[in-house]
DNA sequence: TATGAATGAGCATTCATTCAT
DNA sequence: GATGAATGAATGCTCATTCAT
C-alpha cells in the first residue's frame, strides 16, 4: 500500500483507518499507525483532516451515509409493511456485520465518555430507529403485528438487533451456533413468528 | 480514601479501578491514576497485580462471581421455570445497569482485539446463557414457552438483554423513553406476552 | 482581508506579520498563522520572502526607516538643541510604545542568540543613538547641559529610554502609576530638570 | 554531565534548564533539550516537575529569592540612604548581568503573552522596587537628594535599570564603551552625581 | 510491603520548508 | 504568480513497567 499510486490519499486514509479501526479498536488507533500504514508522512494526514477527531467524526458520516441511504431504498422498494419491516431488519444486521468499523464508532462509543464527540453527532442514528418505527405502524394498522407503541417498540426491536449484531462481532457467542441461523432467529422473533 | 486506614489495599485498588473505569473507559484508566485515586505508589499497584491486565482480569473474574452467585440464588429459589427465567432476566438486565464498570469488562470487550484477555476467560460467560438455557427448556416441556432449541433460543435472550443493557448505559436510547418502560417491554417479549 | 482584492500582497503579508507580532510574540508566529491571516497559501509568503527569518529582516528594515525618518526630519527641524534633544526623546518613546511590534525585532531581539539575525542588521540602531549624541554634543557646548563624553552619555539616555518602553510594553509598571507621567518623568530626568 | 553521579537530579535539572536558559532564550527551551542535556529521559524531568511552566516557575522564584535575599542584606547594612541606594543598584545591576538565565525569566517575560506566567508571579518583582523606594524616601527626607514622589522615582531608577542591564546582555551598547563605564555612569547619574 | 526514581516508547499536534503544477 | 500537497523533524506530554532500596 506504500508504494502503488494513490490517486485518492484522502479516501485511502479513511479506507486504512477504517481497516485499523477493526483490528484495534478505536483507543489503540493512532496517527502514526495511520500514517505508517498509508505510506504517508503523520503531516499529510493533518492536512486533510485538522485532527483526529476529524477524521473520526467523517467515517461516522460517511457510515450513517450508508446506513441511511441502504434503509431509504429499502422503505420506497417495499410497500408490504411486513416485507419491508424484515428487510429493513435483515439490512441492519447485515450491515453491521459487514462494516464491524462503521457500526463501532457510529453505534458503540459512549458519548458520555467521549465528549468530543458529542451527542448530536449520533442524532441520524435515530433514522435507522423511525423507519422500522414506521413499518410497525403500518403493521399494526393493517393487523398484520400485535405491538404496542411503534416508537418504542421500534427501540426495542433496535435493541434487540443490537444485541446480536455486537455478540456477534465480539465473537462472544458459542462457536458451536451458526451466525446466520442467529441472525434468521433474531428476525423470526422480530416478526413474532415464533413457532420453530 | 488516600488517608484513612487500609485494611485492604488490594481491595480498595480493585475498587477505585472500578470507579474509574466507570468514569473514564478502559482505554483511559492508567496505573497512575489509580495510585493516585488510592492513595498508594505505583509500585505498590505492582506488588498486588503483576501487570495492568492481570488487574483487569481479577476484575471480570469478580464480576463473573457475582453475577453467577446472583443467578445460582435465583435457580435455586424458583421452582416454576417461567417466573424463574423471568427473574433470571432481570438480574442479568439489572446487574449490567447498576455495575457499569463490570458489565463493560464482562461482556463488552472484543477478545479478539484484546489479545491480552483470552477468551477462556469469558468461557465463564457462558454460565448466565446455561441457566436461561436450563429455564426455558423447562418452560417448554412444561409446554408454557413455544421456543426452538432452548440453548440457540438462551442466546437469542442473551442479545437481546445485552442490547437493551448497552445502549441504555450508552444513553443511546431516545431521553423521552423510560428506561424502566424498556425494561419492562425487554421481558415481557421475552416471555412472550407481546399483547399491549 | 482574505476575500478583498489585493493591490499588494508582500505589503499585506508584512503588515499581518506586525500585528501578530504585536499579539503573539516573535516565537508564537508561524508562516501557517500568517497565511490563514492574509487568505492565501503558504506557498504566496515564499514567493516574496525566502524565508521567515527574511520576512522578519524587512520589518526590522522597515522599522528602522521609520524611526530614522522620524527623527532624521525633527533633527533638521530643531536648531535649538535642547528642545531638539528632548523632541527626539519623546520620539523614541512614543515610536517603542505605538510600534511594540517593531519596537521588538528591533530593539529586544538578542542577536547572540539568533544568529540568524547578524549584529550587522542592527547597526542603523546606532543611528538613533547618534542623534541623541549630536544634540548632547551642542548642549554641552552651548552650557545648556552639563553632561560627559557625549557618545557615552547618549547611550545612557537610549537605556534610559529603553528601559522605559519595554517595562511599560511588558504592562510591568505599578497600574496606579499613569504611563504618561512616567514618560514626562523620564523627559525631565534627562534634561535634568529633576526638581519635582 | 551525563555520565557523572548525579546526587541530586532536580538541582541538575534546574542548573541545566539555567544554562540553556542563557544559549537559547526561553522560546527554544524544549524539555527534551533539557533531558539530553541532562543526561537523563524526558519522563525524569517530568517526574520532577509537572509540566514545562512548573520548571520555569520555579526559576522564577529562586531568582526573585536571590536578588530579594542580597537586596534584604544590604538594606540591613547600610544605615546612610544614599550608600544603601548606591549598594542597591549595584546590587541589581550586577545581578542582572551575572544571572542572566533568572533575569530574563524575572523581568523580560510579557506576562500578557504568556498567559501561564500570571502577573501574581511577578508580584515579588516589587519588591526591588520598594526597597529602593524606601532608601529614596530617606534621602529625600534628609535632604541628599532632591526627587519627586518616591515610588514614583524608584520606578524611574528601576527602569533606567533595566534598560542598562538589557542592553547590555543583548550586547546592544557599541563595543567599544566599557560595560563597566556604562554601569558607573548609570549609578552616578541616579545619584545625581551628573557632573563629568 | 511499599516507595521513589527512572526509562523508552508512544501519543497528538505543529512547524518551516519544498516543489510540481 | 500562486497553490495544494507533502515531508521530516520537532514539541509537550503520558504511559506501562522496572527496580534498588
Amino acid at each position: 500500500m506504500a508504494s502503488s499510486p494513490q490517486p485518492d490519499i484522502r479516501r485511502t486514509i479513511l479506507d486504512v483507518t477504517r481497516e485499523l479501526l477493526i483490528e484495534q479498536g478505536i483507543t489503540q488507533l493512532s496517527i502514526r499507525m495511520i500514517a505508517r500504514q498509508v505510506g504517508c508522512s503523520v503531516g499529510t494526514i493533518y492536512f486533510y483532516f485538522h485532527n483526529k477527531d476529524e477524521l473520526i467524526h467523517s467515517l461516522i458520516e460517511e457510515g450513517f451515509e450508508k446506513l441511511i441511504e441502504l434503509q431509504d431504498h429499502t422503505e420506497a422498494e417495499f410497500d408490504n409493511p411486513l416485507q419491508r419491516l424484515e428487510q429493513l431488519c435483515r439490512n441492519y444486521i447485515q450491515f453491521g456485520l459487514d462494516n464491524p468499523a462503521y457500526y463501532e464508532i457510529m453505534f458503540m462509543l459512549n458519548p458520555e465518555r467521549m465528549a468530543r464527540f458529542p451527542a448530536e453527532k449520533y442524532r441520524r442514528a435515530r433514522r435507522s430507529v423511525e423507519v422500522v418505527a414506521s413499518a410497525l405502524k403500518e403493521c399494526r394498522d393493517q393487523g398484520l403485528l400485535s405491538v404496542g407503541e411503534p416508537y418504542i417498540h421500534a427501540h426495542l426491536i433496535w435493541s434487540f438487533m443490537h444485541g446480536v449484531v455486537t455478540l456477534l462481532k465480539a465473537k462472544r457467542i458459542d462457536r458451536r451456533i451458526d451466525p446466520a441461523e442467529m441472525i434468521s432467529a433474531t428476525i423470526r422473533h422480530i416478526l413474532q413468528q415464533n413457532s420453530h
